[in-house]
RNA sequence: GGCCCGUUCGUCUAUCGGUUAGGACAUCUGGUUUUCAACCAGGCAAGAGGGGUUCGACUCCCCUACGGGCUGCCA
């Protein structure tokens, strides 16, 4: 048999900004079609004109892009293909496998009020399902699946097996509204049809909802797509992940400044796995990825693994990517640009700094000792170990470094000479000198700094501190 | 209320009837280091509870508890 191409697609509801579960299930996505050479589409589900801004929109695609998840062909808007939904709805009208109902919102709303006042919850069962055609009124109607009463629906799904929901429990659900306008439950089965979707792998929040839009694709005789329903992501307390866990939003995580790689990784590795296989490029996740691997349980958002993952990430990473990188984080988190210089001793400083930083914001922090402009203003601590002493070593120190190449062995010969001239231990000589150079962070070794800083800079500040 | 899904170290997970239940993060101890970080070595730590099925169950079945979802002319 010829296997269908794969597609798969992120189907976003645009009433807000990417969520990070969002944004997980489109890399899922994403990973499933790419990694086997298939398709990943992208449709904004904007059916709902109410809540649907292009803010929103743009904000989505932004986190999708930061993430590095790239979609083919134009963004679909749901929105724009609403007669082609409302075609499909008349043709099941015509098939026998819709109807017309004119019940009004308040004849619905008055059936649910008396169920409830019973103590019951009875589905809506709406009077117009096998009325004569002859008796309806000239008034606004909706179409309605005719949804089998008994019997059951099987969904085969990937990630949750095999799970059977008896029909009875599923009432006739609107296709089209009454002005004509589709319903997310008809929308999503059509657009995934038209659009070929093979692999619909989505939060499992539509479990439920996969057997009513099966039962679409047998009113249309269409075929299933494979499903795959990806358990949700929780906040650390297990509850679901709400603003008051903090950050919910793809962008906010870009602007506290974790990596996109770092954050692909984790979030790829979060509810999924493959052995024991924890840090990752993203072309061996695009290897590597399976729905078989796809755990069942909702997974909880861990900071602290989530910053190991970025640290790890970040050592990894290029120093030219990471300098740009780091410009869009500054933009991100509304921060000052660097400015030419800063950029030019950041991109020298790397090499002994990105593989000690987890995030952009530590990054910055450690490479403090080379972004500081002179004149260094040492803290309190470090004025204080600025003693006499130290302030005699700085100056003898200043004399053999006029002379020096400066290369880390030349460094290192240096300093230990200049140790054993003033009988001196070594961690007492670096502790002044390294608070002439960084002024108070001081991160990388006393080496390194003057590697990075370079002689007319590391004389100057010795100067200063002397 | 009804229906559906889930439950292995604190966290993410491996295991797909037979393992001393493995790895990673976190944490603790020691080592290394001019400092911090990093790094190295080691330690602590798990099958929600109860019934079955089986020679044998974390793995299969049932019940309970807990968590989540659906039950809209929202998506």
């Amino acid at each position: 048999m010829t296997s269908k191409p794969i597609v798969t697609r992120f189907a976003p509801s645009p009433t807000g900004y990417l969520h990070i579960g969002g944004g997980r299930t489109a890399l899922f996505n994403w990973l499933y079609a790419r990694g086997r050479g298939g398709k990943f589409l992208l449709r904004i589900e904007d059916t709902d004109r109410e809540r649907s801004t292009p803010a929103a929109t743009e904000a989505i695609l932004r986190g999708l892009t930061w993430l590095g998840l790239d979609w083919d062909g134009d963004v679909v808007s749901q929105f724009d293909r609403k007669d082609r939904h409302a075609e499909v709805a008349h043709q099941m009208l015509e098939r026998g496998t819709a109807y017309k109902c004119f019940a009004t919102t308040e004849e619905i709303a008055a059936f649910r009020a008396e169920a409830e006042a019973r103590g019951s919850y009875a589905l809506f069962v709406s009077p117009w399902r096998d009325a004569d055609p002859a008796t309806y009124p000239n008034l606004p109607y909706v179409i309605r699946m005719r949804a089998p009463r008994d019997g059951e629906t099987v969904i085969q799904d990937v990630v949750q097996g095999r799970v059977v929901i008896k029909n009875d429990s599923l009432d006739d659900m609107i296709c089209l509204r009454s002005d004509g306008t589709p319903t997310y439950m008809l929308a999503v089965v059509v657009d995934d049809h038209d659009m070929q979707v093979s692999h619909v792998i989505r939060g499992d929040d539509h479990l439920n909802n996969a057997a009513r839009q099966q039962m679409i694709y047998a009113a249309m005789d269409w075929d299933i797509p494979v499903w795959a329903h990806i358990p949700l992501i929780h906040g650390p307390d297990g509850k679901k992940l709400s603003k008051r866990h903090g950050a919910t939003g793809v962008e906010e995580y870009q602007a506290m400044g974790y990596p996109a790689a770092g954050m692909r990784n984790y979030l790829t590795r979060l509810g999924w796995a493959q052995g024991d296989a924890e840090i990752f490029t993203t072309d061996q996740a695009l290897a590597m990825f399976d729905l078989d691997g796809i755990g069942r349980a909702p997974a909880r958002l861990d900071f602290k693994k989530l910053e190991n993952t970025c640290g790890h990430h970040m050592a990894m990473a290029q120093d030219a990517d990471l300098m740009v990188e780091l410009q869009a984080y500054l933009v991100a988190a509304k921060l000052p640009h660097l400015s030419r210089d800063q950029s030019d001793l950041l991109t020298r400083a790397l090499y002994c700094v990105k593989d000690r930083a987890k995030t952009f914001p530590d990054l910055l922090e450690k490479a403090q000792f080379a972004l500081t402009a002179r004149p260094i203003v040492p803290d309190e601590a470090a004025a204080k170990s600025l003693d006499s002493v130290s302030r005699g070593i700085l100056k003898s120190l200043t004399l053999q470094l006029q002379t020096a190449n400066w290369t880390k062995a030349d460094l290192e010969q240096i300093l230990n000479a200049a140790a054993a001239e003033n009988n001196i231990g070594f961690g007492k000589l670096a502790a002044p000198l390294r608070a002439a150079l960084a002024g108070r962070t001081a991160t990388p070794s006393v080496f390194d700094m003057m590697l990075v800083l370079g002689r007319q800079e590391v004389l100057g500040r010795l100067h200063d501190a002397s």
